[in-house]
DNA sequence: CCCGTATATTCGGCTATACGAATCTATGGG
DNA sequence: CCCATAGATTCGTATAGCCGAATATACGGG
């Protein structure tokens, strides 16, 4: 059962949640587009996704420069089964369709042979910003 | 998605799985049965406990000197069926078995009018003796 | 009242994990 | 070569969670 508790504590946060639940939906994304889509900087992105690989949820590989990710075909009954039911679970909820558009927005803008990572970057700082006024905001 | 994480970070605790699991196979338990059926100092169940019935999984009511706790008709729809599926995902598992099992002895060995919160800690210290021991026998 | 019991809570310490910033490592283009 | 870029890793730190021991609370019996 230690394994078990193992697998949840990988589900327990809302970055992987987050990489996971865009996963479902593309087959791959490289690191810049979780930075953009999430909002988080690049050193939270790239290890959020080395614990997912290193948990065996997620697969991923060098193309150049790019890293790519992709969800992996869980091999373990337990973590298949809770990862389908996530995916419904997730999927009526508001910000998880948030986040499939911006994801949208970000690709739908992404020119080839641009400066991505740096422009992710800025993107992610964007919308740390926003984010921090909204709080500020919410919380009057 | 940021309860979804916080959902599962309940679930990311052994000792906070297994008393789901038992709660799984009986209405209700007290405190001293979750000591002695995992083996567990006092503080540490009524911690998890705590947490479980903060998190709305777990109800508890006073009845005289003992605490009962019981598991709650899951009102989150996330929650309720990741239960379920957690119930069905244990069921074959080894370490669940025993678990049950040892409750179970422990159950049977229970006397109206004894020192039950006593007997419990010294199940769960002698418990957690073996398991040391065990645990060094393995590792050579 | 006073005591023993069952449970809750507090305390102090320890470990695990998360983070941003900075740095390092490859890789491809000029 | 040299440089800019994408991503990985390191570093120092902050926070969160877990723990056992000790203490506090609340209840029931004598």
């Amino acid at each position: 059962m230690r394994d078990a508790a193992q697998f949840f504590r990988i589900l327990a946060d809302e970055a992987r949640l987050k990489i996971i639940w865009l996963l479902f939906h593309r087959d791959e994304l490289c690191v810049c587009d979780i930075m953009a889509a999430l909002g988080i900087t690049q050193s939270k992105a790239s290890r959020h996704l080395a614990t997912l690989k290193h948990a065996g949820l997620v697969t991923g590989w060098k193309d150049g420069l790019w890293s790519h990710y992709a969800l992996r075909p869980a091999q373990d009954e337990l973590a298949k089964i809770h990862l389908a039911l996530l995916r419904r679970s997730l999927a009526d909820r508001a910000d998880a369709a948030a986040l499939l558009k911006t994801l949208q927005r970000w690709l739908d803008g992404k020119k080839p042979g641009m400066a991505c990572a740096k422009a992710a970057a800025r993107a992610a700082k964007d919308s740390m910003k926003k984010a921090r006024t909204q709080h500020a905001g919410a919380s009057r």
